[in-house]
DNA sequence: CTATCTTTTGAGAGTTACTCTCATTTGAGA
DNA sequence: TCTCAAATGAGAGTAACTCTCAAAAGATAG
């Protein structure tokens, strides 16, 4: 196990991966673990607010959280990863999966983003904002976003190539997943900059419509 | 004059920089300054492309290129701007800004990439096809090439803002230039990746045509 | 040609994110 | 309680940068 993720399912999963995590009986090594990440993140989070991300090294946020620097680089690959690593990429697979196969894609993604967003302000808006808040002040984590491995658009790009039935992902399907990723991460970038006044659902709606209208009025 | 690119421009600057950069007298000192530039870049692919890019310290190349490595620094930011700084951003934005303004901004797009690309393929094929492969292959630049500055993302958005004649770009704007970006990359590494075979403008032509349909087919 | 001024360079020390290895601790299961 | 596997910490090592300062080299005026 490499970065031993308390995500790792474990061999008797049951189908919904979501589900899976909430109803699993935790033992005490798992909720140590779980504890750990989470104070982990916490320490990092507050330490970021306070004195800016460049500035807060591996070392303190490993002191603040009474950990080992090694075990820090245990629960999280890279000091980016505490930001852009999230847990909601199978909610968003399954909602993506559950949409009616014929409907178009575009429009699945919609709805998948506003279910998952609604979803997310309810339970954890301030981490939320804060992630995005970092995002679009940080340049390295902006840049890191596009990591190819877990980012938007492999997800997207994952469900294209599934729902189509096929292999390997088509041309057209990169190109899409590539589009709808871009500018998606530019709404969430958005809601953030402006401090999350704005309605982000209303954002959403406007980034597929001008999706959806080939880019007409530009 | 921080990083000491020979890029900067003359006091005297005519109105079209790329071609200032032609005719140009360079001077002794601009002359070695651009050679070393040159150089660094050559010896770096060439140790790129025999050991790869992650196993090429930029001490070695320094020491191929016979500079030292604070001097590397001062020619390139950081490892990765070998690979991703270019000198076209300006005649792109030319190519850009002389298509007509009423023209839809995607057609204006598709209209400059393939002009852009067509010259690239007569003078720099080898290089261009070099940075591409790289960029496909190796993670963390890919991952830097959304970085915010000097993005093309930026550069469309530039682009866009001007031609509107407003201040500070629309929500739309953005979205609109991140869509395109994020496709027109796509393009170039699809290229890259089937090793330069296949024909870039035709790629050029499908990504624009599904940004222009509005995703319809998929 | 020389003296002066400015730009460019190299040397070297320091920081920090990460990697690897190995011994120790700690929870799980019989 | 004993045994095994997983988790942790300590420590050494690497490499990409950053900063400072003195030396070298091109530009310029006399």
């Amino acid at each position: 196990m490499t970065p031993q993720q308390p995500t790792a399912a474990p061999p008797d999963a049951p189908t919904n991966p979501v589900q899976a995590m909430l109803e699993a009986p935790l033992s005490l090594r798992e909720r140590k673990k779980l504890k750990t990440r989470q104070t982990i993140r916490r320490e990092a989070y507050r330490m970021f607010t306070e004195q800016g991300y460049d500035s807060t090294t591996v070392e303190q946020i490993a002191a603040a959280a009474e950990v080992s620097p090694s075990t820090f680089f245990r629960y999280f690959a890279t000091k980016e990863d505490l930001v852009l690593s999230d847990e909601y990429d199978p909610a968003m697979i399954a909602a993506l999966l559950a949409r009616p196969a014929d409907e178009p894609f575009l429009e699945s993604c919609r709805a998948a983003m506003a279910d998952l967003i609604h979803q997310l302000l309810r339970h954890d808006r301030e981490e939320l904002f804060t992630r995005m808040r970092l995002i679009t002040e940080v340049p390295a984590l902006r840049a890191a976003l596009y990591r190819s491995s877990s980012s938007p658009q492999e997800l997207f790009l994952t469900v294209l190539t599934r729902r189509a039935g096929v292999e390997e992902p088509t041309y057209e399907m990169r190109v899409t997943a590539a589009a709808i990723a871009a500018a998606t991460a530019e709404a969430l970038l958005q809601w953030a900059a402006d401090g999350g006044r704005e309605d982000i659902a209303g954002l959403v709606d406007r980034t597929f419509a001008l999706l959806g209208s080939g880019f007409a009025g530009v």
